[in-house]
DNA sequence: TTTATTAGTTTGATTGTCAAATTATCTTGA
DNA sequence: TCAAGATAATTTGACAATCAAACTAATAAA
């Protein structure tokens, strides 16, 4: 178990590191990519469930909102129905910049496993299932 | 594989969340304790390996070195033999407190593998185990 | 012994962040 | 119904963390 827990800890300081280097080559901050993130892997969702999701205020939101539009990653639209909120959405660029991210994960991913054997990968993920779901 | 993929970010995404919980607190910043965790899981270190590790400049580095030692969790002391150099160490309280979020890191890791049985976690400490190497 | 490299600090600018105040809209309960 | 309270987003003012570049001191290499 103690074991276990360091290599958890050694893998998210790999991950974070990988991230960080992946992020820097896009030219946006790693604030800005995970914003595009979420919107890409959840769709369009209003600033106050994308700030909650990205574990900021909307304050802080709100600016860096601002200058994803600016450089044409997202669009802000009304709600349909509730005129105090906004919807958030990524434009074509925003999207193909998400679809970009996710291959470098997913080749991550397969660069990582390649010596396990397709049991072990049977395993681990179903491990990963039952993890997340308690946290 | 596709799955697997996005159930890694997922389980990143909710550890990320849980270290900015349990960080907060602390009553430190999240980078104070990265700082810290660092430190205690490796040992003493020059400014220079600790900002590699940390992933910042050793400009960053020399600010926040100085306000952990001003709260009384980090010691310098000038290297034995390499005059340029200053060795960054945790005091008794640092130790305290890297002790302290190491025993919550335990708990998560118990929290999160207790519906797995056995021979998952042999399984599962095996692939972190190969998947670190790979990095 | 020059010259180049390395370690750490300082400085100035930028980014990300929050809390609090503000405006507009929605929801609720008397 | 409608006044009071709650919620969504923005704005503002203040910090934290960060980097790049200039700088000092010490070591390494030519």
């Amino acid at each position: 178990m103690h074991s276990l827990n360091n290599l958890i800890i050694e893998f998210y300081d790999k991950l974070s590191s990988w991230e960080q280097s992946v992020v820097k080559d896009t030219g946006y901050s790693l604030a800005q990519v995970h914003t595009i993130e979420v919107l890409g892997s959840h769709g369009p969702m209003r600033m106050k469930e994308l700030a909650d999701r990205l574990g900021i205020t909307t304050g802080t939101l709100t600016v860096q909102v601002e200058k994803l539009v600016q450089f044409g990653l997202i669009v802000r639209t009304p709600h349909e129905v509730d005129r105090r909120s906004i919807m958030v959405e990524l434009t074509s660029e925003g999207t193909a910049l998400h679809k970009q991210h996710n291959r470098m994960h997913l080749q991550l991913t397969e660069d990582i496993t390649r010596h396990l054997d397709p049991e072990s990968i049977k395993v681990l993920t179903q491990s990963f299932e039952k993890m997340n779901r308690e946290f």
